[in-house]
Order: structure tokens, then C-alpha cells, then sequence
DNA sequence: TTCGCTAGTTAACAGCGCGG
DNA sequence: CCGCGCTGTTAACTAGCGAA
């Protein structure tokens, strides 16, 4: 099993206390308020997060912005949408002292339980799959996959829940790639076997030179590190248009990073293949000319429809920068690699609970 | 100092019942 | 169906202690 966390120890030590506390608070409560037990009074609090969040998306940093927020998602839908249900529990926490204070306690205590998932960027279900590969050797890289009706899909309610950071390798090896269309998932029992899969599958089957030699250099650097399962994949041939048959586009490379969820695209492009011009016997400068602007529109609309589609920032190498494929990872691709997860400031809270006892 | 053992702690997980 | 909280179980980890 893996290490204890320290942040996870004082986060459970607090939930704990708090537990006391509305254990403390609760006969009062149940006197007060009329609720019958304990399981249906903190049913009927938590049932609301649901309506009064966008448990999918929404990062909350802090439990003060937990606690507001529902609260305020409370009074909405009880004044403004008429909500009887809702109504009739924003008056009882008005009228009763000590229902407020159990239930402001209750939501500190629900965003300690699902800090992880509520304090992270994560992926909207829209762009929690991707495809990767070749016409008929595509895979799909999936953060909560589920077959359903014949097709792979994500279960939405436990993206939030993933524990492995985003698009990382500890990521690929806790759900593999799945098949599209079939009930079948390609699993990796360690990461050598990724690694080998990746570079001498999935990279060498794309024909580039330039994309296999840096494929190897990538699984040197995830070969040497200590902590290989953080590491954003280098996802090889990501296919824009999804499993859309005819797609326009693949991309070399791309990066995710794990915790803002941005997204790099890396182009391979040699002249020869993206930009030479063929037959050029007999025609004016003035036509050449032309033919190179076009093929260069061309390489720009694709990356502006990248971008746009999918929010990927590219960054394009020619000849000169394919020479030295080590230079060119180490220099523009790795830095993409070494991600760091951001403090939160539940941090801070934790030590000042330290120093008020 | 280093080991091996034990008892206590706790992260992770599964199963259940509640509300909507 | 979804999401929530509670409980009990399991297994990984840790601290403490005695023996060599």
C-alpha cells in the first residue's frame, strides 16, 4: 500500500474532531430541529451538495468557500426557485441556533472528506477520454473507463474521485488502454512493459525516425526517476477528431499536465515531409512562391484548429531542431515533464489547528 | 546498534441505507 | 439513477521494546 501522507493524517485527525463535536451537538439538534435521526438529518444536508455545486468541475479551495457556497446555494433555491424542501430547511437553520452551527460544522467536515477531489482541476467530461494511434490501431486512454452499449465511456461521478494524478503514467497503468468498441483493455503489469509497448508499439508503427528516438529518451528519463507514476505521459498520435474515422489531423506528441490541466502539442516537422514542394520544373517564382504560402496556410490552419478544438498550444520543430532529437527533448520537451503538484492552502489551516491547542 | 516481534493506528475499500 | 455518510474489514505502516 502506498505511504502515508502526512496531510491526509492531520486531515483525518480533524475529521475526527469534528465527528466529537456534532456527536456532541446532535441530541440538541434532533430535540430542536425535529429531524428524526442522525442518518436522516446529515442525509438531507449532504444530498444537497449535488444541486448546490458542480461536483464535477468546481474547485474549491478552502472549507470557509465550502461553507459559503452551499449556504448561499441554499438560500437561492429556497427564496429565489421555490424549492419547498429547501425552504423548509433554510428556515430551520435560521430559527434553530443549533442546527446552524451543526450544519456549518457538517460542510466543514464533508469538504475535509472530499478535499482531494474538490481542491484538484479535473478533467470535464468532455475531454476525459482521448484516442491515440493509427487507423486500426487506436486505443483509448480513459480516467474512469466503463463499457456500456457497446462503446467506452467514462463513469462521470468518478473522475473526481481518480486517485492517480491526471494523465500520468501511474495513470495509464491504473486504467490501461481500452479497445475501442470491445470489452477489452489493454493492461500493463509494470511500467517497463508500458514503456516497451509505447516506444515500439505505438511510436515505431507512426514510421517517424525523429518520433522513436525521442519516444527512447522519454523512457530513459521515466526509467531514472523516483517517482515514475507522476510523470505526464507523452501521449504519441493523439488523433483530434476522436474516433471519428476520417480525421484531419494527428498530433506527434502531447503533454497534459497533471494539476492545470494544460495541454502542449509537439509537431515533428521536416521539410521533406511537411513542406516540400514537388514538380517545380517550369514554373515562375511568383508560382512557387504561391505553392509554399499555401502549404504554410495550410500548416497554420492546423494548428489554429488544434488550438481552438482543444485548447492545445503547439510547438512546431523543423530540420534544424530534428537534428539533435536529444538536444530538442531535454531542451523543449522535458521541461513539459517536470510538474509539480501546487500547495493548497488547506496547508495553513492544518498548522494554525496545530497551534491553537 | 540492529534485528524481530507485537500492538496500535490508519488508508483504502466495500456494503448499506438515506434523500432527491 | 446519483451522491452522500456511516460502519466494519483488511492490510500497510509505525512505535515501542527486548534480545543479541
Amino acid at each position: 500500500m502506498a505511504k502515508r501522507d502526512p496531510n491526509k493524517t492531520a486531515r483525518n485527525r480533524m475529521i475526527g474532531t469534528l465527528k466529537e463535536k456534532l456527536r456532541e451537538l446532535l441530541p440538541k439538534v434532533l430535540a430542536d430541529s425535529g429531524f428524526e435521526n442522525e442518518q436522516s438529518l446529515n442525509a438531507k444536508i449532504g444530498s444537497r451538495n449535488d444541486d448546490f455545486f458542480d461536483l464535477q468541475n468546481d474547485v474549491i479551495n478552502s472549507q470557509e468557500q465550502f461553507v459559503s457556497k452551499w449556504l448561499e446555494g441554499l438560500k437561492e433555491s429556497a427564496l429565489n426557485d421555490g424549492v419547498v424542501s429547501d425552504l423548509s430547511l433554510w428556515k430551520k437553520i435560521k430559527a434553530k441556533k443549533s442546527l446552524k452551527e451543526y450544519t456549518i460544522l457538517f460542510l466543514k467536515r464533508s469538504y475535509l472528506k472530499h478535499f482531494e477531489e474538490l481542491s484538484k482541476n479535473r478533467p470535464p467530461i468532455e475531454s476525459a477520454e482521448l484516442w491515440i494511434g493509427q487507423q486500426n490501431a487506436n486505443y483509448g486512454l480513459l480516467v474512469t473507463p466503463r463499457f456500456k452499449d457497446g462503446k467506452w465511456e467514462n463513469d462521470k461521478s468518478e473522475i473526481r474521485a481518480f486517485s492517480n494524478a491526471y494523465w500520468t503514467i501511474g495513470h495509464v497503468m491504473k486504467t490501461g488502454l481500452v479497445i475501442p468498441g470491445k470489452e477489452k483493455i489493454f493492461k500493463f503489469n509494470d511500467i517497463e512493459q508500458y514503456l516497451l509497448f509505447f516506444q515500439d508499439t505505438l511510436v515505431r508503427n507512426s514510421g517517424s525516425n525523429h518520433e522513436y528516438e525521442i519516444a527512447g529518451h522519454y523512457c530513459d528519463y521515466v526509467r531514472a526517476s523516483d517517482t515514475p507514476e507522476l510523470i505526464p505521459l507523452l501521449i504519441p498520435e493523439f488523433r483530434y477528431a476522436g474516433l471519428a474515422t476520417k480525421h484531419v489531423y494527428r498530433l506527434d506528441f502531447l503533454i497534459i499536465n497533471p494539476y492545470t490541466l494544460d495541454k502542449v502539442g509537439f509537431e515533428l516537422s521536416p521539410w521533406s515531409t511537411h513542406g516540400y514542394l514537388g514538380k517545380l520544373q517550369g514554373l515562375t517564382q511568383k508560382a512557387i512562391n504561391e505553392m509554399a504560402a499555401d502549404n504554410f496556410a495550410k500548416e497554420i490552419r492546423k494548428h489554429r484548429a488544434y488550438f481552438k478544438q482543444h485548447e492545445v498550444f503547439c510547438l512546431i520543430y523543423t530540420d534544424d531542431d530534428l537534428k539533435n532529437p536529444k538536444k530538442l527533448f531535454k531542451e523543449e520537451i522535458l521541461p513539459f515533464l517536470q510538474t509539480e503538484k501546487p500547495q493548497n492552502q488547506l496547508s495553513f489551516q492544518i498548522l494554525d489547528e496545530f497551534f491553537e491547542d
